[in-house]
DNA sequence: TCGTCTAACACTTTTGAAAAGT
DNA sequence: AACTTTTCAAAAGTGTTAGACG
């Protein structure tokens, strides 16, 4: 992950975008790359390593715009209106596989525990896409966005709205592992983003900007330089007892930080939406977790940690040492083979047809489809090589955006990142119809977007 | 006092390396 | 010798709980 306003405070708040450099590599027909814009209501702070130079005036990030009216509180809500996707990908279609599982919980207010180390998302994000361009390389990126400007708070049987929200949390963006990959590799099966973590630390150490010094690109999907730096979080900054909404973007480009990209595909699902809390406030949402997370087996009626057994532990506790726990325990149960980076994430042992790939169906061990991964870069940062030249550098003293209700530090960095040029392997895609100003103000998904082409497929197989 | 947060806990699942088998 | 399968231990992911904090 990149975030060039964590990366480049020195460089002030403004946000640039710039038209394309003089002499950048792009033999886009001209007519075309004007015809690019951003999808309004799209992060950009957060999304502009892989979308700025899309416009051609430089602009000044706005402030926000009002926030809506306040939904009624989780559980007393309106059936979810469809999905809603924004397009300049035509044609592309992500669907929800695990649909019915968050409807379940959505429809008793889904909660989600966030930790100062980071706690996965249960469930997961799991969708699979159609209509892309097998040869072509995108980059799938998740983001959470607050929903409203309230803060909540449990009334014993219900959520509602408890005073404002706290100031926004540096805006991160989660890559999946496998990004960059080809059209071909996203399609092939359904893609999980059961990996990323949620934490209400800002000092967390799974989201600093990392150096990296290396030689030169070699072709890794970093663009260009001689130096690169990169901000690859694993887990995304929420506030507690706020609601979020999480959103995936498709991005087609060759690279992580490409100076080409061919367009962007932004879809939200609304029964995703969570209330982030660091214990959960609703029994029923804690009873649906254990029923369904593999994980939480042990608390189930059965389990050996169910209240049942461990209020009898005490007594024995009490009386004297417990026995020692036999074989009986053993993971003949488990559900099938470990989860690839696609798959897994929320599985039902019950539903076998849920149950993760074997791990054959992995895609290869090294980067797919000849791509870098953004955990890999985590892991064995050494591995990869080069940023865009054009970076400034980093400033090493800088702290993590404090919380303290003004914007987060924000660099001029602006990539340019131009359509892809003609015959260069990914064509570009038709420029979007029309654009909201507010696209670059980093708010909430303001609009109902007719979804044409959008998110159609509702005919997730249930979990279990 | 109350609401919220944190760390420790016991348990389960996942992961990856070593060992064993073909 | 090369490859596949099995085994096992460590790491990571769960909800619960008690206590700290403001």
């Amino acid at each position: 992950m990149y975030h060039p306003r964590e990366l480049y405070p020195s460089l002030g708040s403004g946000y640039r975008l710039g038209p394309p450099q003089p002499g950048a590599d792009s033999s886009f027909p001209p007519a075309l790359a004007e015809g690019y814009h951003r999808y309004p209501d799209l992060d950009t702070p957060k999304l502009d390593c892989f979308l700025s130079g899309i416009e051609t005036a430089p602009r000044t990030l706005a402030a926000p715009p009002p926030l809506p009216p306040l939904p009624p509180a989780l559980g007393t809500e309106p059936p979810p209106p469809a999905p809603e996707a924004l397009h300049s990908l035509p044609g592309v279609n992500l669907s929800l596989e695990n649909r019915e599982l968050w409807k379940e919980f959505n429809s008793v207010g889904t909660e989600m525990i966030i930790t100062k180390a980071g706690r996965r998302m249960f469930p997961a994000c799991r969708v699979s896409v159609t209509g892309l361009d097998p040869e072509a390389r995108y980059l799938f990126l998740l983001d959470v966005v607050p929903v409203d400007g309230a803060r909540y708070r449990w009334q014993g049987r219900r959520w509602e709205p408890s005073g404002k929200a706290e100031p926004r949390l540096p805006d991160r963006v989660y890559i999946h592992p496998d990004s960059p990959a080809t059209g071909a590799h996203w399609m092939r099966q359904p893609v999980s983003f059961h990996r990323v973590k949620l934490t209400n630390s800002t000092l967390d150490p799974h989201g600093h900007v990392r150096p990296r010094l290396g030689p030169r690109d070699e072709g890794w999907g970093w663009g260009q330089g001689e130096e690169s730096l990169l901000f690859l979080p694993s887990q995304l900054i929420l506030h507690s007892m706020h609601k979020y909404q999480p959103r995936i973007h498709l991005v087609r480009a060759a690279q992580l930080c490409s100076q080409h990209w061919g367009g962007v595909a932004s879809f939200r699902f609304p029964e995703t939406t969570f209330i982030s809390v660091t214990a959960y406030q609703n029994p029923r949402i804690t009873q649906l977790k254990i029923a369904a997370n593999p994980f939480a087996k042990g608390f189930r009626e059965n389990g050996r940690n169910c209240k049942r057994e461990r209020d009898a532990r005490v007594k024995r506790k009490l009386r004297g040492p417990e026995p020692v726990a036999t074989a009986a325990y053993g993971s003949g149960d488990a559900p099938g083979g470990p989860c690839d980076s696609t798959l897994g994430g929320d599985v039902r042992e019950s539903d076998p047809e849920q149950a993760p790939a074997p791990r054959e169906a992995a895609p290869a061990q090294a980067p797919p489809c000849g791509g870098p991964s953004a955990e890999a870069y985590l892991l064995h940062p050494a591995a990869f090589h080069g940023a865009p030249s054009h970076l400034p550098t980093r400033n090493p003293s800088f702290p993590e955006a404090p919380d303290s209700g003004r914007p987060a530090p924000y660099s001029a960095a602006f990539l340019e990142l131009q359509p892809g040029p003609a015959g260069s392997g990914y064509p570009a895609a038709a420029p979007p119809a029309s654009f909201a100003s507010h696209f670059l103000q980093g708010s909430p998904f303001p609009l109902p977007y007719p979804g044409a082409g959008a998110y159609l497929d509702v005919g997730s197989k249930p979990m279990y």
